[in-house]
RNA sequence: GGCCGAGUGGCGGAAUGGCAGACGCCGGGGAUUUAAAAUCCCCUGUCCAUAACAGGGCGUGCGGGUUCGAGUCCCGCCUCGGCCA
């Protein structure tokens, strides 16, 4: 086999490194000899769902990316940390389940067969013996375990950290109520902790549904209607923690983007919560001076209404209140006269998504609820009103509006011709004049002087805020605070695939929750999904499907009390939320990591995976990292230290052309097309045909395409995302079985820059494939029969130029990959080989060293190469070649010589030479001499080994 | 609407403020071959110019600016993509 044969080749090698356990990592890094010091690299994949599609081909991108840096690692001594393992809970499993009665864990094992299989044939230095399953019991015993830790955890906001909730201080006033009332108020700060939130549901798919699973109030799926009901959930505190995951970003070496995305999802908002007084004004003032002296309360009263506003310097200017239409004081505000209107509003409020709600762009709703609350700077009883476009989610749920400073309240009191009182007015530096302003054709929302404020006018916006904070504070009725817009992490899903809640509630004797929920003690877990469930497509409540359980399951009784167990199960993210803390130690049946082997390997050192997961998986991920920091059992504040985002990959670029009925070519730019890919004709909205052109058939016309048979006729050309509808996937398994594995790597990585986004092109896999071809023939005779070196290849010194080349290439690699910039490592061992493959004598020696440099890439044939050039195993812990930066000198170089900023000769020099000598050797080219003939030099600019630059004049 | 990112040949892309287009694909020409495949060699931004050699102009989305020198830095704009609203 003298030819190149992949297929060969490729089940040789893998088959090597399974039988010796090659990538297995060590316990401890000093565990590797000669790591005496523990040097080591963490390099994880965000891992797959198992999909029953197996993979694409955008999930070798990454993975190959990982899997170089790990062989270029372990090369350089480090041990190397490189698992995989699969997010595998998620609702197609589910889905299939209801449809076909079949077990979500059967379909699930089958899928992750499927992917484990072309995880090998793709050559992965994975560490296989580490493989986990979210699903797996074993797993989710320590997912549910991590979930009993943050339901007995409180947050300490005194010492900024979690503590057990048996630490939790108990107000004296709260004691005195009773045992109920300390229960509630232990349960009202658990990290975990239950509350009535709403759900999208929707009747016709029998399922809840994701915000982003429903567009313009129907689902995605189906197009049924949804509807937000409020349902019993589990919430984890994630907005205790927002300070802190702001914070520990700066540390963090991820992609300026990714932390910008984070910080703006965290969203920190410095405002104040204000009450307003919800009655008469003869009891205001008993109510401010009551105040006074109590001060702010801990949870609002019933006798005043909350809001938050980050513009506390605007009160003066409320001239109404809004509140949401879910918000729990919505009964008790109205009067009869408007109930009827509240209740249709509320009830047409429930239809709407939260993106419809809040769309700036759409018409603003809302109805008088009849009440109306005291502003407490001014005594001022302004009317409360209800409108979706204030979310029960965000601050108190309730605003003060503030009409002429604030975009929204500005649309809403124009349609529903309430008051607009200005009350700050533009800086004069601002270059906005008052008079503009005060024409109220939009809202003031910048920063000025306070006017209409009483004794606050004159005052700029920053310090009003600060004041006016202070002294609602002093008064009791308001308080400085910092709201975000992260919220509370919806941590339950009503699903059966995924992991039960590690709680009981307690029942009363006629069998109903008592309110009481307790955590199982860590001995009782794992709880296992119960496997002999029935799964019904056919549902007509939002209620967990675990409801329907076996009674064996459902029901537990201990010390004579019956308990129920939760029926909700956690989302998809749990798993995701700590599994590379388990790759660690994976089969430690003690502890969820042995505390020295996480102080020994953590953090991650590189995480790469799709930016998709920028903010909601990283953001869970922190967060769970850190209640496991404040209780001892990860060593370090954040848990990826290092994050690359690999760019997606589109399919191949495809060239659109339409016709009409009759066949006549119509341009593009009259076309509309939907997403679809379906074109109407954008004059009449005829239907048109699509027809695909090949290459051949185009020209390109300025910046955009035309058929090349008529440029009057404009066409798309254009790489869209990969999918089934369009028909346009890559399935790896063709590609390897068509060019190999090691092409399909190498290609992923040459196409261009890790982070972007790029189409795919089978020719440049066809070139890969030369590549190595030629990598092949560079080193093994061409002769057919033969198996033996090529005749060039001698071990012999290399040559100077040789040596140059070779130690070049090296440095130029070495340094691409640390930096992972992989496209142009694989340009310059081309260049390598385009350079060798002509010598006629190849030392031995060069050929090694390139081989070791292209192991990472293409390991299959750097592996078969490398025992073909003498090696006797594995080059996967060889020495990374280094190079020698004398080699690298060259005697003479050639540097261009611009007159006036333009390239007019190229001279050359000695590498070494001096300024002086560089210039006069400029001076004395005879292009040069030729162009300042006659001239003068005004300036001379002489780069020494660069340029040399003349101004010349007259 | 806001924020982030990106616009360089027919295509993917390369270029610490110093020779724009490395490397690869596509395309063209040649060698080898009975022929083809494979392989090897050469050409390949564009316009002007030339019998040819040589030569010259223009050129990194658009308009300005900084600089001896800008794809790269600054200001304004356009288009595309992503995220959020």
């Amino acid at each position: 086999m003298s030819r190149y044969n992949p297929s060969v080749v490729e089940a040789k090698w893998q088959k090597y490194w399974e039988t010796n356990k090659t990538f297995a990592a060590p316990r401890l890094p000093s565990d590797l000899p000669n790591n005496p010091q523990g040097k080591k690299a963490y390099v994880l994949d965000m891992f797959p769902y198992p999909s029953a599609q197996g993979l694409h081909v955008g999930h070798p991108e990454g993975y190959t990316a990982t899997d170089i840096y790990s062989r270029f690692m372990r090369m350089n001594g480090y041990a190397v940390m490189h698992p995989m393992g699969w997010d595998s809970f998620g609702l197609p499993a589910e889905q299939h389940a209801k449809k076909t009665g079949v077990h979500p864990r059967i379909t699930t094992e089958k899928n992750i067969a499927n992917f484990r299989r072309q995880l090998k044939m793709l050559g992965f230095s994975y560490d296989w013996d580490r493989e986990l399953a979210t699903t797996d019991v074993e797993f989710f015993k320590w997912t549910q375990r991590i979930f009993l830790l943050l339901f007995n955890a409180w947050y300490d906001r005194d010492q900024n950290r979690a503590r057990h909730i048996d630490e939790l201080p108990i107000p004296d006033d709260v004691k005195a109520l009773g045992d109920k009332a300390v229960r509630e108020f232990v349960d009202d700060h658990r990290l975990a902790f239950q509350t009535e939130a709403p759900v999208n549901w929707c009747a016709e798919l029998g399922t809840t549904l994701a915000n982003e699973e429903i567009v313009g109030g129907v689902s995605e799926r189906g197009g049924y209607p949804v509807v937000r009901i409020p349902l019993r959930q589990w919430k984890l505190r994630i907005t205790e923690y927002a300070g802190r995951l702001e914070d520990d970003l700066e540390e963090l070496d991820w992609p300026e983007g990714v932390k910008l995305l984070q910080k703006n999802w965290i969203g920190k908002s410095v405002g104040a919560e204000v009450d307003f007084f919800m009655g008469s004004k003869e009891d205001f003032e008993a109510w401010k001076s009551s105040r006074a002296t109590s001060g702010f309360p801990r949870k609002p009263c019933e006798d005043s209404l909350r809001i938050f506003t980050t513009r506390p310097d605007t009160l003066y200017g409320a001239s109404y209140m809004v509140i949401a239409p879910e918000h729990p004081a919505v009964e008790r505000l109205t009067t009869p006269e408007q109930k009827e209107a509240v209740d249709a509003y509320r009830q047409q409020a429930a239809t709407k998504s939260e993106l419809d709600r809040t769309d700036l762009a759409k018409e603003k709703t809302g109805v008088f609820t009849g009440s109306y609350a005291i502003n407490p700077v001014n005594g001022v009883a302004i009317p409360i009103w209800i409108a979706d476009y204030v979310l029960s989610t965000y601050g108190t749920g309730a605003i003060m509006a503030v009409p002429a400073h604030d975009d929204r309240d500005f649309e809403f009191a124009r349609k529903f011709d309430l008051p607009i009182k200005l009350v700050v007015a533009p800086k004069p530096e601002s270059g906005i004049s008052l008079e503009e302003v005060q024409r109220l054709e939009t809202a003031f929302t910048e920063k000025g002087i306070a006017i209409n404020s009483g004794e606050y006018d004159g005052t700029p916006t920053e310090e009003f805020k600060t004041l006016i904070s202070e002294k609602l504070e002093k008064a009791g009725v308001g308080k400085k605070t910092i709201n975000y817009r992260l919220r509370d992490w919806l941590f339950s899903r009503q699903h059966f695939w995924g992991e039960p809640f590690p709680l009981l509630r307690e029942l009363d004797e006629n069998g109903k929750p008592t309110g009481v929920v307790i955590g199982l003690d860590p001995s009782e877990l794992p709880i296992n999904i119960p496997n002999e469930l029935v799964f019904d497509a056919a549902k007509h409540s939002p209620e967990p499907p675990l409801e329907h359980a076996p009674d064996s399951w459902l029901y537990v009784e201990r010390n004579g009390k019956k308990y129920k167990r939760e029926t909700n199960t956690m989302p998809q993210w749990a798993g995701s939320c700590w599994y590379y803390l388990r790759y660690l130690d994976p089969r430690n049946a003690n502890a969820l990591v042995d505390p020295e082997v996480e102080r020994a390997w953590a953090p991650v050192d590189l995480y790469v995976g799709g930016a998709e997961h920028a903010v909601l998986h990283l953001l869970y991920a922190r967060f769970w990292h850190k209640v496991l920091y404040d209780f001892g059992y990860v060593s370090t504040k954040e848990p990826f230290h290092r994050l690359v985002n690999q760019g997606m990959i589109l399919g191949e670029m495809e060239f659109t052309a339409f016709q009409d009925e009759s066949g006549a070519w119509i341009s593009a730019k009259d076309v509309n097309v939907d997403k679809q890919g379906c074109g109407t004709l954008k004059s009449t909205g005829a239907p048109v045909k699509s027809v695909k052109l090949a290459q051949k058939d185009v020209a390109k016309v300025g910046d955009a395409y035309a058929l090349a048979c008529d440029n009057s006729i404009s066409i798309i050309g254009r790489s869209d995302k990969m999918s089934k509808s369009r028909g346009n996937v890559i399935n790896p398994d063709d590609v390897v079985s068509q060019y190999g594995a090691d092409s399909l790597r190498l290609y992923e990585m040459f196409m261009g820059p890790l982070e972007a986004v790029k189409p795919w092109n089978m020719d440049g896999v066809n070139g890969v494939r030369g590549f190595l071809d030629k990598v092949w023939r560079m080193i093994v005779t061409a002769d057919h029969d033969s198996d033996e070196l090529s005749d060039a290849v001698q071990d012999v010194d290399p040559t100077p130029e040789q040596n140059r080349v070779l130690n070049k290439t090296i440095k130029a690699v070495t340094s691409d990959v640390k930096s992972i910039s992989f496209n142009t490592a694989i340009a310059r061992m081309m260049e390598f080989v385009n350079f060798f493959g002509r010598e006629t004598t190849r030392p031995k020696s060069a050929m090694k060293k390139f081989v070791l440099l292209l192991s990472p890439f293409a390991p299959h044939i750097a592996e078969e190469l490398w025992s073909k050039l003498g090696g006797e195993k594995s080059l996967a812990y060889e020495p990374w070649p280094t190079w020698d930066e004398d080699a690298l000198k060259e005697s003479a170089v050639v540097i261009p010589v611009q007159i006036n900023g333009k390239l007019r000769a190229r001279v050359e020099i000695p590498a070494d030479a001096d300024a002086a000598t560089t210039e006069a050797a400029a001076l004395a080219d005879p292009k040069i001499a030729a162009q300042i003939e006659g001239k003068t030099i005004v300036k001379k600019i002489v780069v020494p080994g660069k340029t040399v630059n003349l101004v010349i004049k007259g």
